[in-house]
DNA sequence: ATGTTACGATACAGACCTGTATTGTTCGTC
DNA sequence: GACGAACAATACAGGTCTGTATCGTAACAT
């Protein structure tokens, strides 16, 4: 059997995991070289900066996510539905003790300026989840789709970062109940 | 004429500034003191730390937040238009070039770690926040008073973490609207 | 006038940070 | 078996960070 995982990927998971729970100025080079069990040249061989490694994570971050939102809406036939699981996921989730809030939330609060590059990436991020939800509003028979989107937008990320300031026990219970009351409000029955 | 400002106001507006805008992990007590106009040694002889001083930031700040919640809401007499005014209030602010956010939600992603004295600080000023809904939505007679509070919450921290993320052309112009949506759909006609 | 206190400026210690240079070793391939 | 690439380990350079120590001075009170 082979528990093949190559010292780039080793890499990758433990900056991953460290970015997430401790934050990204918090982390140097040399603990996620240490805690992964590499050589820090071999994280310089593979990433040019720690900068492009936290690119490279958000990138990833990025994939994840639209994977997990594929699996999380292909059951809802509806676009009413779709927006519905998809809420109904992100409370069970921001409730869970491997949530540390948003990984695109935190890096730019992190680094507020809007040129540094993992703020870029976050900020397209964030756009494209805003424009799925304009489309998936404007599908549903949504009045005003902007608006419903911009609204459930909010509501999205007030749960990660409840959950990033309040662990575990965080005001985010009722986030899904949130989303149905604004979403019935903008569709008409 | 006395243009009076003592070194510790000096020192402490312009902490209080650098620590808004750039993050608290960004600046340096070096920058402070040198954008301020003060000797290191003075920070030094009026905080004994720099976690003591981001933690008088914060409890200004708790202080500041307070302050202009009851100017924001003694106008309105009833608890429902209490909690629409705050919400009115914050969809200007975080439209607002002056706004980087919410210092209590950046402290708490730059210091993840719940024991961190200025993640506490935050932790209890947000609770206050939510008790502080909690009760008005009580007195609106909201069915469902810690639900309302809760979906209140997030949209507010949402606003916030927008604001941070997007500058002032962010999704929360829709804000207080959403807020008036929740707050319809919890209290009996 | 004299002493005390607050202050600005500067240098410094020790730790940590990013990124590079070096050395030896292991592993796969020819 | 020999070669070369990838790797771990370590040391290092240059910068930045927090916090301290020192020195000279200006304001103020007694």
């Amino acid at each position: 059997m082979k528990t093949e995982a190559t010292p780039k990927e080793k890499l990758f998971q433990t900056a991953a995991r460290l970015f997430y729970q401790h934050g990204y100025r918090a982390i140097g080079v040399d603990t996620i070289a240490a805690e992964s069990g590499i050589g820090k040249m071999t994280l310089y061989r593979h990433y040019p900066s720690k900068d492009y490694l936290i690119v490279a994570y958000l990138k990833a971050q990025d994939e994840t996510f639209w994977k997990n939102f594929e699996l999380i809406t292909k059951d809802a036939p509806q676009p009413r539905e779709k927006l519905v699981a998809f809420f109904e996921a992100l409370q069970n989730y921001v409730k869970t003790p491997t949530c540390h809030g948003c990984p695109f939330i935190n890096v730019a609060t992190e680094y507020p300026e809007t040129d540094y590059p993992g703020h870029q990436v976050a900020l397209e991020h964030k756009q494209s989840v805003r424009a799925t939800f304009r489309q998936l509003a404007k599908e549903a028979g949504a009045r005003k789709p902007d608006v419903l989107a911009d609204q459930l937008f909010l509501l999205m990320d007030g749960a990660y970062m409840a959950a990033r300031m309040f662990g575990t026990r965080n005001p985010a219970s009722h986030l899904a109940g949130a989303a149905r009351i604004l979403i019935d409000a903008h569709i008409p029955a």
